[in-house]
RNA sequence: CGCGGGGUGGAGCAGUCUGGUAGCUCGUCGGGCUCAUAACCCGAAGGUCGUGGGUUCAAAUCCCUCCCCCGCAA
C-alpha cells in the first residue's frame, strides 16, 4: 500500500487486473475512469465496460466522460486531488493539462516492449508479425502515444501456440504485477526513469477488420501468425462461396497447389494452399454459424476438393 | 425495434418454398476383416423435428407467440 490518492483509468478486459491489484493491495482509488457505455453486440444493448463494473462491485466510484480532454473534465479530475493516475488501456488521449495535476504525473501500463509496438493494439501485432517475445513496459506518461519514458519492462515469451486470447490474458496479469512493482519502486524512491529510443520505435495501430482478410499468395507460416494475433477478435477470414469464413486455427502443412485451392476436406482435415505449401485448419466458423472444430464442420458441409476460397471479390463485391 | 442466419437422434447438416410413415456424414455400441490401425466391411441403438397455440383428414413443413444460439455492424 502507497498511501497515495489514485485515479484509475482503464476500459477492458487487460486492465481489470491491473485495478483488482490495486484494490487487493488496499490503495485508495478514489474514482475509476472508463469509456461510456455503448450499445454493444446484437440488439445495440447498451454494456457497461469491463472496469466499470468490477469498480462499483468494490465501491469505487465511476465516472464516464465521452472526452476526458475537455476543460470541465479535466478540473473534475483536479478536484479529486490525485496524487498519481494510473492509466491502462484507457482509450483516450489524455491532455497534457490533465497529464500535470497529479504529483507523480501518469503512469501507464502499455502491452508491449517499448518503445516496440506503440499504440492501440500492440498484442495482436505482436503475433501477426512472428515475434516471440513481449512483455510490459510501464512508462511516465507524456504528450505524445506512448512514447513516454520507460519505468519498468517486465518480458513475456510468445509460445507458438499463443493466440491473440491466451496473451493477452498472460499479459493483462503481467501488467497487474508490473503495475504493483511500479508503484513499489515509487514509494521506495527506487524509480528510474529511462529515455524511449524513438529510432528503435515501430507502432501497432487499431485493427480493421480489413486486417484480418487472408492472402493466401503467402507463406503459411505467415498465414498462421495472422490467424493466431487475430483469434478470437476480429478473426482472420476468407470467404467460401458468397459466405464468409473465419479461421481461428490452423498449422503449417506441405503439399501445394494454386493459393487458396482447397487440397483436402475428409477426415484427415481441411487443407488449404498458400504459398510454398499449405496450412491444415483446425477450428473455423462460417457466417452465421458457430465456431467448430474443423472435423465437425465436414462432417456436415461436403467441400469439394478445387474450390477456391477467398474469391469472393471476383465474383461479387 | 440496427441488418441477417439458425434451433431436426451425442456432433455437424439435408428435408421446410411445392404439408402425407424423418434422411445424410460422423460418433457410439455389437460383430467381421487385418500383423495392425484414426483404415475397411456388416449390423444395431438413439429423434417430444426449441416452446406454446392455431389452420388441416394430416404439420419438421403453413400462420401467430415466446425462449435460446450465431454472423455482420458497433
Amino acid at each position: 500500500m502507497t498511501g497515495l490518492r489514485l485515479v484509475f483509468m482503464g476500459t477492458p478486459e487487460f486492465a481489470v487486473p491491473s485495478l483488482k491489484k490495486l484494490i487487493d493491495r488496499g490503495e485508495m482509488v478514489v474514482a475509476a475512469i472508463t469509456q461510456p457505455d455503448r450499445p454493444k453486440g446484437r440488439g445495440q444493448q447498451l454494456a457497461s465496460p469491463p472496469v466499470k463494473i468490477v469498480a462499483k462491485e468494490n465501491g469505487i466510484p465511476v465516472l464516464q466522460p465521452a472526452k476526458v480532454r475537455v476543460p470541465e473534465f479535466v478540473e473534475i479530475i483536479r478536484e479529486l486531488r490525485p496524487d498519481l493516475i494510473l492509466v491502462a488501456a484507457f482509450g483516450q488521449i489524455l491532455p497534457k493539462d490533465l497529464l500535470s495535476i497529479p504529483r507523480y504525473g501518469c503512469i501507464n501500463v502499455h502491452a508491449s516492449l517499448l518503445p516496440r509496438y506503440r499504440g492501440a493494439a500492440p498484442i495482436n501485432w505482436c503475433i501477426i508479425n512472428g515475434e516471440t517475445e513481449t512483455g510490459i513496459t510501464t512508462m511516465q506518461m507524456d504528450e505524445g502515444l506512448d512514447t513516454g519514458d520507460i519505468l519498468l519492462k517486465k518480458v513475456v515469451p510468445i509460445g507458438p501456440d499463443d493466440d491473440a486470447q491466451s496473451l493477452h490474458d498472460l499479459l493483462s496479469v503481467a501488467g497487474a504485477e508490473a503495475l504493483a512493482e511500479t508503484l513499489d519502486l515509487l514509494t521506495a524512491g527506487k524509480l528510474d526513469a529511462e529515455k524511449q529510443d524513438g529510432l528503435l520505435s515501430n507502432y501497432a495501430p487499431m485493427l480493421k477488420k480489413e486486417d484480418g482478410r487472408i492472402d493466401w499468395d503467402r507463406e503459411p507460416l505467415r498465414i498462421r501468425n495472422l490467424v493466431r494475433g487475430l483469434t478470437p477478435w476480429p478473426g482472420a477470414f476468407t470467404s467460401l462461396g458468397d459466405k464468409t469464413m473465419k479461421i481461428y486455427r490452423c498449422r503449417v502443412a506441405g503439399g501445394s497447389g494454386a493459393p487458396g485451392t482447397v487440397l483436402q476436406a475428409d477426415r484427415s482435415g481441411l487443407v488449404i494452399a498458400c504459398k510454398g505449401g499449405s496450412l491444415l485448419v483446425e477450428e473455423l466458423q462460417l457466417e452465421g454459424k458457430k465456431r467448430l472444430s474443423a472435423r465437425d464442420f465436414l462432417a456436415g458441409y461436403n467441400i469439394i476438393p478445387g474450390t477456391i476460397l477467398g474469391n469472393r471479390d471476383l465474383s461479387h463485391d
